[in-house]
DNA sequence: TTTCTCTTACTAACGAGTAAGTAATGGTGC
DNA sequence: GCACCATTACTTACTCGTTAGTAAGAGAAA
């Protein structure tokens, strides 16, 4: 049995593993540093991708640890050796897509003020050449706000981080106009206009990616996109001064 | 056996039902039209309101007959007994759904122009008070972009309706303001422009929608539904002349 | 008496997780 | 450089729970 799920951590107090044997191991002398060798690593690397396309394309409720053994070429017993359960399995899956996001970042600094927005509507163009990235992002989203999911930490996390980042992107943006003078000095822009801000860029990003799986001839997704974050950034600008056609 | 599933019309062609019996009936003498009791019909809209709540908070896939059923008192069976598959009570629900929003609307005109506009702000103001129906609205959804779901036709044409009617307010507007004087009337606004909107529109209500479902303390759901309008409101009658911090 | 509603009881399929065994691999002692 | 052995990476074969759907009959209603 053994099942390693090897946390890279050696030794975690994983209570709730299947082998409370070996605990009290008469003589434990060398303690050996088991390190995953590197075929072990690209296995599982290629499991995480094969979960990726299945929980992607039909949810995690709905995709099978077979589903994604198959892909793989194994059993899903397989899968369950690497990875121990299918929530674990998903929490890797969404570990390795922040590490893969993290990575393809490296180098380049990670963009601040305007060049964010930039980056999110440059993100939009990419994205409508990838429907199934779009699509895994979207399901497991959508799938979240059931009751008890076990993404649904993740992506409160995730919109929580995102959020902050935009807005302090925001207010670096204004600070830097109001010293430019691009922007008057005395205009005050609160907090929750900037927080509002936010939560509106990112939702208007999430609602036309949802539109547009369902009907990509109907929906122009990076057009759309670049204009809703121009009219948001516009508006937060303008302060209490914007425009407000509904009043 | 028999298993009705009374669809209103009587004598519907379907096929697929599992009593392609009685077809050839020798005689088949008084036509017997067969209309559902009263109690029949309230029994089937407590089933309909149960699915709702319960593809709503687990999701269609994960929600199950059972779980249905057990809401109403009855068995698992005796909601197949009334719709025949799962399938086919997702797609009464949302007929249902459909129905009864027409109904909330009777009477009142159904809004135009830029009262469309203030009604979509007052609907994520009545939202914002009662999570469960926005829940189900958001997993049903979210989960429609997974391959082959059977309510993703629904969802697609749904969107497609919302659409056009909000290119068709703001066409409506625009035309107004124009003939007002509000709007210079050679500002050129394609119909590209107010298509984008239309989708932004929906889109920012959905995508703040998950994010609110998630973490409720950090969005305000109409305060960003109502700015986030108002802003691509502005920015579309604005035409060419809009502003492009982006740019 | 016929129709309708609903139950009980079942089937067949599927899915996650467990147990045990097997073949390969690679490090260790020599 | 080789034998040995522990570990790893699986497989097969299950268990157990869950689920949609079916069949047939019981009781009530019209």
């Amino acid at each position: 049995m053994v099942t390693p799920m090897t946390d890279v951590s050696p030794r975690t107090a994983t209570a709730a593993g299947p082998d409370a044997s070996d605990a009290a191991a008469p003589t434990a002398p060398a303690r050996r540093v088991r390190r995953p060798r590197a075929s072990t690593l690209a296995r599982r690397e290629e499991i995480l991708r094969s979960a990726m396309r299945v929980f992607g394309s039909k949810g995690y409720h709905q995709g099978s640890l077979a589903d994604v053994a198959e892909q793989v070429g194994i059993t899903h017993a397989g899968v369950l050796h690497h990875f121990g359960s299918k929530d674990r399995l998903l929490t890797e899956v969404l570990k390795f897509r922040d590490e893969a996001d993290v990575e393809h970042l490296e180098g380049q600094h990670i963009p601040g003020g305007l060049d964010l927005f930039r980056h999110l509507v440059r993100t939009a163009e990419i994205n409508s050449a990838r429907p199934g990235i779009v699509q895994a992002y979207t399901v497991l989203t959508g799938e979240s706000v059931t009751d008890g999911h076990p993404a649904s930490a993740w992506v409160t996390e995730r919109f929580s981080v995102l959020r902050a980042e935009i807005a302090e992107a925001l207010h670096e943006v204004i600070a830097d106009r109001k010293q430019s003078g691009d922007l008057d000095a005395d205009l005050e822009i609160s907090d929750e206009a900037v927080d509002r801000a936010a939560s509106s860029i990112i939702g208007v990003m999430d609602g036309l990616q949802i539109q547009w799986l369902l009907d990509p001839e109907a929906v122009d997704l990076a057009g759309a996109t670049a204009f809703s974050i121009e009219a948001i950034l516009a508006s937060t600008f303008a302060g209490e001064r914007r425009p407000r056609p509904l009043a």
